[in-house]
DNA sequence: AATCACTCCCAAAGCGCTTTGGATTTTCAT
DNA sequence: ATGAAAATCCAAAGCGCTTTGGGAGTGATT
């Protein structure tokens, strides 16, 4: 092992004084790691016999540089297997060359919402393309803020995407104070400041699934929709309750739920309002999980899903839960999250690049997907 | 705004002639960020009064540090918001003080496994504990050696955990050979160097379903199970057919399967097996989320599962896919991933911080859990 | 022959931290 | 008092990169 060291002094060195600190390796052992490990910028233009400052440029394709050099520069990087260290290049450049996403985990059900996996998938494939790392912060929502400031003075990151907004959400202005670029994954109404943002039209697609509902003859239409102050949650209840109003039909709170989407909700739920003598012939939920446990419930009672009680859902496409193979289980108003992850990430990058661009937004529309959950309301005996 | 910049001669400076690159902010821009954003180690020295290396010393608790004085920076580093920044602490340590997840997307299927985001959520837990950042990687399962080896150059992490290992999987040598520390989730059968790992031991749980059948009276048990290559499926197919064998009972491909584990595949899977004259009495499944089309298929064919068919399968106790309430809907082998993350990450952190240490491993027995999904076998008629 | 404009390259100064090797005070038994 | 040891603190040298402000060398133009 001693041949290994490159410093002899080693042994003289006083190791520092700890205090409940591990964080420090010893210092032989860093020497050890650093002759072993990776190739840096001096070392490579040490070997071509060029600067530092040649080899950094021809990397990183200044002009300055003639094509032959570049070209020499460019092979040696590939043979050695030089990557330059990204802490060090953000040190110098003052970009963290990496975006942060937050994600909050109810601190009533300790529930990381499933979307979240197919978001990011697509989120990284963006940040792979442009060289940006992803960081995850997990966090218990009453703490989103100090992580946020958390990841803005360590420098750790060059900008943040905010998932699950929720109404008049305290985060967006927070960011907007504290100067940390960010783009949210759906919308805060209630926000007044420009914030980069993109959603789904979930207002506009839950009153075209309704009025499908009433097309079939259903007036008895329940809803199972997510936690009440969750901003997507607000505009699928405002797109339903404008359908009914349309069709002069009040709007009835005991067939409507909201809560955290699970299978278990949406059984509970549905079990509960199909008890009722006047139990609903049709279901809307926001969710392809709890969409489960609303047929669940269906069954059980022996009904049958689609000539008994419609169900029409919100299908996010995730990659583990399609909604059928060739023919959809489920009747569902359908947006990709993960496409939305790609495009949102791309959205921060660009407002990243340049900050002085208006910030941007995007409406996508979901598709009415007619699956075989759905058929005309029963007549009444 | 002029009168923010500190440095006067700004708009003599040239700007560097840039080749297609939008990395570097235009320096005026710079400069104004650096001015207005966050606190750094010199600002907070002079403001204190005191040298950078002694509060830099108070803050990471070495005792060469009075008690006054150190009580003093860190109250001024709380109110000035200051926190080091992790690139620059990074770079002088020679540590990155983050851990990456690289997370295979199945090029077959584009699938994120869906057990990854509460792994993820246990793991976060105990990175934040110890001031790590968490870094993902999203990739083609293709490309993963070519990431790590990515991620050690670019120094980006100081350790890897490596998901979803299949038999022989090449990954375990390879993060072997380029010297970056690493911790698996799951094992990899067929390797032989030692590695630290944390697993569930899925031979056991598997035996113990498949006998717990047997002791109800199945004779004819199908096994829908993840795909071939994934070590887990095939210790799990191990079991099963261990126990099989000690009841003196073939084992019989055509009630075995294999695939990715979503609804859909439990569906087909299940379906088709039933239309078999001699039909599996009972199905033992490698996954809720699949065990949910299991059920389908059965009650779609007019059958109830707990009596005509009976079900156990595995659960990974995910936040939003909770079996059941008070009741488990299935009978199931049950081991928390999300316990899984947060005691794998904490070994990782371990054999980082002491890299002399004896490779850990954990092997977790699965609870089995009764729910209402098994009976007795049906009498034949 | 001197000047100019390029082209191609370089030394050195940071970026924000940690850590080394001392320097300066305090403290305290003698 | 009086050294010696302990307690405090500091200047400066990195860590691995980018970027600034030149400096040679080469032809082409006066």
């Amino acid at each position: 092992m001693v041949g290994i060291f490159i410093n002899h002094d080693t042994e003289t060195i006083t190791p520092p004084l700890l205090l409940n600190h591990f964080r420090h390796t010893p210092l032989h052992l860093k020497r050890f790691e650093r002759t072993v490990v990776a190739m840096n910028l001096k070392e490579l233009s040490q070997i071509l016999g060029l600067s530092q400052t040649t080899v950094s440029r021809a990397l990183n394709g200044y002009p300055e540089v003639s094509t032959r050099t570049r070209q020499r520069v460019q092979d040696a990087a590939r043979t050695h297997n030089y990557t330059p260290s990204t802490r060090a290049k953000g040190l110098a450049t003052g970009k963290a060359l990496a975006i942060g996403h937050v994600i909050p985990v109810s601190s009533k059900h300790e529930m990381v919402n499933p979307i979240f996996g197919d978001f990011i998938a697509g989120a990284g494939e963006a940040y792979a393309k442009e060289g940006y790392e992803m960081v995850l912060s997990i966090v218990a929502d009453a703490d989103e803020e100090q992580v946020y400031q958390g990841l803005k003075s360590r420098r750790a990151v060059d900008g943040v995407i905010v998932h699950g907004p929720r109404m008049n959400d305290a985060r967006i202005p927070f960011l907007h104070d504290i100067g940390l670029p960010f783009a949210v994954h759906g919308r805060a109404s209630g926000c007044k400041l420009p914030y980069a943002w993109l959603d789904v039209n979930n207002r506009r697609s839950f009153e075209r699934a309704t009025d499908f509902l009433f097309d079939l003859g259903h007036r008895r239409i329940a809803l199972i929709n997510g936690l009440e102050d969750m901003d997507f949650a607000h505009r699928r209840r405002d797109g339903y309750s404008a359908s009914l109003q349309s069709h002069q039909i009040a709007v009835d709170p005991s067939i409507m739920r909201s809560g955290e989407m699970t299978e278990i909700f949406g059984y509970h739920s549905t079990r509960e309002m199909l008890e009722s003598p006047d139990a609903p012939t049709a279901v809307l939920c926001s969710s392809l999980i709890s969409a489960l446990g609303v047929r669940r419930a269906i069954e059980e009672r022996g009904l049958v899903m689609g000539k008994d009680v419609s169900v029409v859902t919100h299908d996010d496409v995730l990659s583990y839960l399609q909604n059928g193979g060739d023919e959809p289980i489920f009747t569902a108003t359908r947006s990709s999250v993960r496409e939305a992850g790609r495009r949102l990430a791309q959205m921060l990058l660009a407002t990243i690049a340049d900050p002085l661009m208006p910030l941007p937004n995007e409406l996508l529309e979901a598709e009415l997907m007619l699956g075989s959950s759905t058929g005309p309301a029963p007549r009444k005996d």
